[in-house]
DNA sequence: CCGATCCATTCCTGCAGATTATCGATCAGG
DNA sequence: CCTGATCGATAATCTGCAGGAATGGATCGG
């Protein structure tokens, strides 16, 4: 069987989405009919049924879910292929780092500061955005600063610069803000923001903060992220919640120097104390 | 720009390879003219020259270069991709293991025997290959034992079982063979064989171990695979060398429970101290 | 200077991948 | 029960482009 090709596999994930093939087709900007047709062929050559359809429905099968979550991975990859080559004939070499505005915790001025004292490194260049992640995945950046949620580590590498114990963030006149301490179970009738839920719809930490202000959520965020914090909201320690890590990730097949110097950097501004550092 | 196609991907990788257009041509089963059209039209997408070539030679670009490892990585990923979800799709669903022979340092029966106790796994096959990481990488199989060069482990989690100290195997009748240790400069004039040097051509230990005592190289390995050692070789700790690292290897966005199984069974049978042991 | 080598260009063809039109199955509503 | 709406599959047809064959043009060895 020969390989497949990656307008295939969008095709695949567009429908995958969707779970139907009116939108998915025109998502793609195709017809259905062409989109019905790719799919049937797509089955043909894998010898596996990705899709239980009826008239009424369609539906991923065990084989499709398995080929929605590969096909992610592989598409991500050639995006990114496409992306690191062009930026690296480009003329004009940078390293870019991704981070949500405001996710860094405070420490980016000393990574900065760190990084600028290593030799023979890129210009750091730095593009905020709400999914780091995907940034990173797909090749628009070089380096990530983000919030541990583990299953977007998947396909990363990372360091760990600090673990923060997790608070609420509540506004000031909340019936809970004079507790001492919280469990999950004390916020079920919250509407509750925790990362990463919704990295679309949230740019910013201010952004969220002003929510929380106006009543409308509640979050669950280390410690550091809340600091300053609006003097009409308050925080309080969550009680069974873990840590959350900050990290600073890089794509795993990453040979750049300057990503390492970065890490080497970002590593230092974190733990002061450790005078030199060896990547893993 | 739309996305680029696996197509062009392998056409360049073969040019890259190859470092000549008939012979990468030859390779993809085409003609010349269409090859080097369609590498014309990737510079042209792409907005960067990949190849320097004049009439005699052809060299890749420091985005060709970029290209060149990005789309190994994008490739595996496609053919993973299509090889996981076939082996989703097509019933009789198996964990499949791959190791080099020889290669689990007598741990496998205790994995094998941890993981037939773990509840609701799939059943176990395992794959002798000489080059584990890649059957891992192109979707072949669903976890590795290898030891622990670095530059193997790119886009893959891996969890240390064990690390040995590297001692020389050498001919028992090898003027090295009295010493009490050895550093790299003294096997200078030797045929060395070092992980991963040839992962194509030795496919078992027992293969390396006749040929060294056929006088024909010598190898650094970690000790645990060098027992039960042939009474024709010798070994003789490295003074110089790292210890060597025997990893269970898996896919970096596995979310398989059986390979989480797997896991927990390798890290049982290699720590038998601890008890009880959860993923990272 | 001639022949060998090797990539680029030109011109042509076939088929993969589109399109539009239509069908058949399923379900909700009166 | 019809009827109409929804939605995917099929049929018939068209077309852009991947690929083939022939050839050109630059470079180098002898």
């Amino acid at each position: 069987m020969d390989r497949l090709e990656t307008r295939e596999l969008a095709y695949f994930q567009a429908v995958a989405d969707e779970l139907h093939f009116g939108r998915a087709a025109a998502r793609m900007g195709i017809a259905q009919p062409a989109l019905s047709k790719a799919i049937r062929q797509l089955e043909r050559r894998l010898g596996v049924t990705l899709f239980e359809r009826t008239s009424r429905a369609v539906a991923l099968t065990e084989a499709g879910r398995v080929l929605a979550r590969e096909a992610r991975v592989a598409l991500d990859a050639v995006s990114a292929a496409a992306l690191r080559t062009q930026r690296a004939g480009t003329g004009d070499p940078r390293l870019v780092l991704a981070m949500k505005p405001g996710g860094d915790a405070g420490l980016f001025p000393a990574v900065l500061a760190a990084y600028e004292r290593e030799p023979d490194v890129l210009p750091l260049e730095v593009v905020f955005d709400a999914d780091s992640a995907r940034l990173l995945r797909e090749g628009h950046a070089d380096a990530a600063l983000l919030y541990s949620p583990p299953d977007e580590l998947r396909g990363l590498d990372a360091e760990t610069l600090l673990t923060e114990a997790a608070v609420a963030v509540l506004p000031a006149a909340h019936p809970l803000a004079g507790r001492t301490s919280l469990q999950m179970a004390d916020l079920a009738g919250e509407t509750l923001h925790r990362k990463p839920a919704e990295p679309r719809t949230m740019t910013s930490i201010s952004e969220l903060m002003h929510l929380i202000a106006l009543g409308r959520k509640v979050a669950v965020l280390p410690r550091l992220l809340t600091t300053p914090l609006r003097d009409d909201l308050t925080t309080v320690p969550m009680a069974d919640v873990q840590p959350i890590s900050l990290l600073l990730a890089w794509p795993a097949h990453s040979t750049s120097p300057s990503v390492a110097a970065l890490a080497r950097a970002a590593a230092a501004a974190a733990h002061p104390a450790r005078t030199s550092w060896q990547p893993g």
